[in-house]
DNA sequence: GCAAGAAATGTAATGTTATTACATTACCTG
DNA sequence: CAGGTAATGTAATAACATTACATTTCTTGC
C-alpha cells in the first residue's frame, strides 16, 4: 500500500535530485567518520526513501530491494531500516506503520511529523521548543528521556486549502 | 503479550479502586450527556482498561471480553476500543501497539505518553505546553492540527532508580 | 596472509496486529 | 410497526513484524 507520494520537507517545493544528493552525501559523511558501515543494502535502502521522498511500509521498501537483487524476506528491510532508524538516517512514522529518510541526518534533532489525514503525506520538522516541552513534563514526573516521538495528525496546506473550496 | 501491571497515572500511588470508579462514573455521564452510546461491549471494555490500569493490546483486551461473553473475532475489540478513542475514553499507545483507559476523560486534554523502555508501564501526563508547541509549529508550517500524539520512551522514576544502583 | 571472532546477510517459518466483508440483531424515529 | 441506522457476531484474510538458523563477509590480531 503506497502511502504518498508528496512532499515531506516540510510542504515546500524544493529541488529534490538537490536535496537527495546533499542527505546522502550527509550520510556517506557520518558513516566514515562515525564507524558506521552504510552497506550496499542499506545505502540502497536509504536512496529508495529519499527517492520517493515520502513515508514507505517496510514491505514496500522490500519490494523494491528484492527487484535491486537483494534477499525477499522481510528481515532483509526490517534490518536496513533499523539501522538507518539506529544511527538517525531514518524515522519511523508509527501512525503510518512507515519509514522516512531523515532530512536533517546528523545534527542532533528533536523531529516531529506533520501527518496529513487527507493525503497522507507526511512533513519533518525540526523544533527545539517541543522537545523542550517535553523535557520539562518529564522532569516534573523524574522521567529520564532517551527518545521523543512527535505525531501530529492534521491537514497539510494543499488539503486544507482543498477544503474550503 | 502482557505489556506491564504498573501504575499508569503518573508514577504515583493512587486509590486504584477509587480512581476506576471516578473514571468510570465521568464516563458515564459524559455519554448520557454527549448522545454517546455506552453499550455493554464498550462499557466492559472500558472497565478492563480502567481494571487492570495499564496499556493493553486489542488481542489482549479481546480475550477477556470473549471469556465475559462477547465475540470472539478481533473486530470485536478493534471496534470498541477505537469507539472508546473517537470518544476520549482512551488513548492508542502506538509504540506498544496497545490501548489505555484515559485518565482525565471529559476535559480538553493534550496528552503525552511517557514509557518506560525497562519495565513497560506508561503515563498519561497532561502538558498544556507541550501542546502549545505543537501548535505554534503546525502554524509555521500551515498544519491544521486535529491531533497530536506525543510519545516519550526512557526510564520511569522507579527503573531508573535501579538502574543506579 | 590467515585463522578466529564478529558483523552482516539470506531465507524459511511463524507470530502478531489489524482490516474487510457480510450476515444478523438491536435501536431509534416517524 | 415499518423502515432506516447503528451496533454486533463471525469468518476470512491482509498487513506488519520477529525468530531462528545457516551462510557469507568483514575485521583484527598474530
Amino acid at each position: 500500500m503506497a502511502i504518498s507520494a508528496q512532499s515531506a520537507k516540510a510542504f515546500e517545493d524544493h529541488n529534490h535530485q538537490r536535496c537527495c544528493g546533499e542527505v546522502l552525501e550527509q550520510a556517506h559523511k557520518l558513516a566514515t567518520s562515525g564507524g558506521l558501515r552504510l552497506t550496499p543494502v542499506r545505502r540502497r535502502t536509504l536512496e529508495i526513501l529519499l527517492e520517493e521522498h515520502r513515508a514507505m511500509g517496510a514491505y514496500e521498501v522490500l519490494e523494491r530491494l528484492a527487484k535491486d537483487g537483494f534477499g525477499k524476506q522481510p528481515p532483509v528491510a526490517y534490518r536496513a531500516l533499523e539501522f538507518l532508524v539506529e544511527n538517525g538516517l531514518a524515522h519511523r512514522i508509527r501512525r503510518l506503520n512507515a519509514f522516512a529518510a531523515c532530512m536533517t541526518p546528523g545534527q542532533p534533532h528533536a523531529p516531529a511529523f506533520f501527518i496529513c489525514e487527507l493525503c497522507n503525506c507526511v512533513a519533518e520538522v525540526q523544533d527545539v521548543s517541543v522537545r523542550q516541552a517535553v523535557e520539562a513534563a518529564a522532569a516534573g514526573i523524574g522521567f529520564g528521556v532517551s527518545r521523543a516521538n512527535v505525531e501530529v495528525v492534521g491537514t497539510c496546506p494543499a488539503c486544507h486549502k482543498g477544503r474550503d473550496q
